[in-house]
DNA sequence: TGAGTGTGGTAG
DNA sequence: ATCGCTACCACACTCA
């Protein structure tokens, strides 16, 4: 039996594996990067510095470090004796009274970029970080308004560098840039006065300004037009992008099924769940091509059988097609076809695919005529896509194999799809389940199974695996899931997290980390999040259709916050600009490529809209207009939340009691995945009064304990924020 | 230590 | 040409 280890315990950092410790793993690995740096050393330019680089900084530390190893000087990320300057961008009022204890100049990376372009050592003074500057300025005056004190220690440095206080000189290299922002500013100004001269309607004023300006048709030469010759557009309605966007419907259809699955709640038996817990996950195989050709006429499937199909957008035969294959049989997946392959990649490898085109429509009907048909198994549904659910099927079941192929033959004769549908005690066992049965599959597997039949996979193929962590997994020695099976839990957590190593270790035994939340009927769903964007053909040229882009994707976000009838209490614009050096092979048609993101937030009350000035403004200075090839906006719900008794006095201060209820949830030996009772002895639970309480007792603490491991981690967990409140409930009748 | 904010990964 | 959306989770870091 795997017993599941707190997820969210903050111990201690765990031993190196190695046997040294970990601050000796660090020094050597320190030492090791300065000597291969050394071998590649340019000269001594920073022989005699050891140099301290703090937090985030721009360019990446890891740039700087290379930088000045390869040019003799030494590079730590901890202060220590002996170190001569200290980089950093952004001071935070601590480190600033920590570091200005030291009388180490504390400077921007610019000093050291500049120091190399020079070839010697420069002064420091044009280099002091500006927010010192400026903090040192207001603590000064301070001082002298309350009182005539001798300055304490930690303003030394402060001292210092006030003797020398210089304008903080911007050394720009590249004029042009400084001549882009000037322009930028000037527009900026331009906005505003219209904005304060005109009382009309916001959007109005941005649309004249738009077209004035387009007449006047901006000199801006785009320097990454020559990779990739992209029409600029005008104009982008969000909308009708959206119309057209795949992606984008997938999305849409989820929320779809969700809400079906409120206005038409499952009529099924309810699963008992105190049998064993049995859930299935059915899916429909590769769901887009069948449904497509489920729109086909007779003599057209007939023509199409069992040769190799796809969906894309394009039906564009030519040998730079960028298209993404939205799906593809499994005719056409044996010729090495996959999903999201670019059209060009997919006829390289089968001259003979058959090019079938997106029907929105048909995929929307045969997704809900596909749930149409669960709803009379059972009344605990959990939908995951358009195509694709969790059913709870504890105790409904008594013939497990003849169960599935009435369903998928149900299913064929309602919609003529074909479906894989899997069985398995937790949700990733019947998932797996079916991913291994696919195509057309029905299997059953239990966790041995389980664990037998996913050992040889490689990692990926486990759900929340993807390219990244797998990558992370390879480098740390785990390739397959059986390495990952008998993997250190210690070094998982070292590496990925204390909650995501856990679930990682969890997933490879067939133990969930996703919780069963089945859809409950008549309840309107809220969500936590909205969002609105578009990073495909966004080509903006100057600062005023960046701004109609922006505004037209809040009035989209305003227009989808009325129509799901959400709070929205803050907003979020992320602007992918494009990276430097990016590579124009990895680009789409039109698409963003290899960017960079920038993030901003505001709190908002009232309309969206209405932000608009306020979250573009703060990240407008640090890019150039023409590098923007997409932005999302989104928005975040504030959670409808109880009301949280946050007094104080109001705390559980009954350490006995606590003490007892823990002990007691600590001696159950086996959790129980998904099923909303704790196994073992729960009459103590079973005794509180309220079945209201005693329910969300169960379900609370029972659901947390799966996720986190054990008690503790619930009472401890952050996110759990209605905690007070359940745990005063709990303890009010409880014990 | 909890709340706020920013970053990054994943899925369909 | 082409339609690279969206929701959610975990984590890092800062601030008071």
């Amino acid at each position: 039996m795997y017993r599941i280890k707190a997820a969210n315990t903050y111990e201690k950092r765990p031993e190196d594996p190695r046997g040294n410790s970990y601050v000796d793993y660090r020094h050597k690995k320190q030492d090791k990067l300065d000597e291969q740096l050394n071998q590649q050393k340019i000269d001594d330019l920073f022989v005699d510095c050891v140099i301290m680089l703090n937090g985030r900084l721009e360019p990446s530390a890891n740039y700087l470090r290379q930088l000045i190893g390869t040019h003799g000087g030494k590079v730590v990320f901890q202060y220590m004796p002996g170190v001569t300057h200290i980089i950093c961008q952004n001071l935070s009022a601590s480190k600033f009274i920590q570091y200005s204890k030291k009388t180490i100049p504390v400077l921007l990376p610019k000093y050291i970029l500049s120091c190399v372009e020079h070839k010697t050592l420069l002064d420091t003074t044009e280099f002091i970080l500006p927010q010192l500057l400026l903090e040192q300025t207001q603590q000064t005056q301070q001082t002298q308004q309350t009182q005539a004190q001798e300055p304490s220690p930690e303003f030394r440095m402060s001292q210092i560098n006030f003797n020398y206080v210089v304008e903080p000189v911007v050394l720009d290299p590249d004029s042009e840039r400084i001549q882009q922002k000037l322009q930028n500013l000037e527009q900026q100004i331009k906005i505003y006065q219209l904005n304060e001269i005109a009382q009309i309607d916001y959007g109005e004023v941005i649309q004249n300004v738009q077209n004035t300006d387009s007449q006047k048709s901006s000199p801006t030469q785009l320097q990454y037009i020559q990779n990739s010759p992209v029409k600029t557009h005008d104009k982008i309605n969000v909308r009708e992008y959206h119309e057209q966007s795949r992606l984008h419907h997938l999305s849409q259809w989820k929320v779809e099924a969700q809400q079906f699955l409120i206005q038409n709640p499952p009529q099924g038996p309810k699963p008992n769940d105190t049998a064993a817990p049995l859930f299935m996950h059915i899916d429909i195989d590769c769901f887009f091509v069948q449904a497509s050709y489920s729109a086909l006429s007779a003599q057209q499937q007939l023509l199409y059988q069992s040769l190799p199909l796809c969906v894309c957008s394009s039906s564009n035969t030519g040998q730079n097609s960028t298209a993404d294959i939205a799906s593809c049989n499994y005719v056409a997946r044996s010729y090495g076809i996959r999903n999201g392959m670019w059209l060009r990649t997919a006829q390289e490898k089968c001259k003979e695919l058959v090019i079938l085109k997106y029907d929105f429509q048909v995929y929307s009907e045969q997704s809900k005529r596909f749930y149409q048909n669960l709803l009379d198994i059972s009344s605990q549904i959990m939908p995951v896509s358009c195509d694709e659910c969790y059913i709870k099927l504890s105790g409904l079941i008594s013939n497990k194999e003849e169960f599935m192929t009435e369903l998928k033959a149900k299913i064929k004769r309602s919609t003529g799809l074909i479906t894989s549908i899997g069985l398995g005690s937790s949700l990733i066992q019947a998932r797996i389940a079916t991913k291994l049965g696919k195509p057309n599959g029905q299997i059953h597997i239990g966790k041995e199974q389980f664990i037998e039949l996913i050992k040889h996979k490689t990692v990926d193929f486990l759900p929340g695996i993807g390219q990244e962590t797998a990558t992370v997994m390879n480098s740390i020695g785990i390739y397959s899931v059986g390495d990952l099976q008998h993997a250190q839990l210690n070094l998982l957590q070292q590496t990925f997290g204390e909650i995501k190593g856990q679930q990682l270790f969890n997933s490879s035994l067939g133990i969930d980390s996703l919780v069963f939340k089945p859809i409950q009927g008549g309840q309107q769903q809220k969500s936590k999040q909205l969002q609105v964007s578009q990073n495909f053909g966004v080509r903006l040229t100057t600062l005023l259709q960046l701004k109609q882009f922006i505004y037209n994707l809040l009035v989209e976000l305003q227009a989808k916050q009325k129509e799901r009838n959400q709070q929205i209490n803050r907003i979020i614009l992320h602007l992918n600009v494009v990276a430097k050096n990016a590579n124009p092979q990895w680009a789409k048609n039109g698409g963003c490529g290899q960017c960079e993101k920038t993030t901003s937030s505001c709190s908002i009350q009232g309309e969206v809209t209405e932000y608009y000035e306020q979250i573009l403004e703060p990240i407008l200075s640090q890019f150039r207009v023409e590098d923007v090839r997409g932005a999302d906006i989104v928005g975040v719900c504030g959670e409808q939340q109880p009301e949280i008794i946050r007094n104080k006095t109001n705390k559980i201060n009954d350490r006995t009691s606590l003490n007892q209820f823990k002990e007691l949830l600590n001696n159950f030996q086996e959790q129980q995945q998904n099923t909303n009772l704790i196994t073992g002895d729960i009459s103590q639970i079973d005794q509180i009064q309220d079945e209201n309480v005693r329910e969300k007792v169960k379900q609370v603490i029972g659901l947390q304990i799966i996720k986190r491991g054990n008690l503790d981690d619930v009472l401890k967990y952050d996110d759990f924020q209605q905690k007070n409140y359940y745990m005063q409930q709990m303890w009010g009748e409880f014990l």
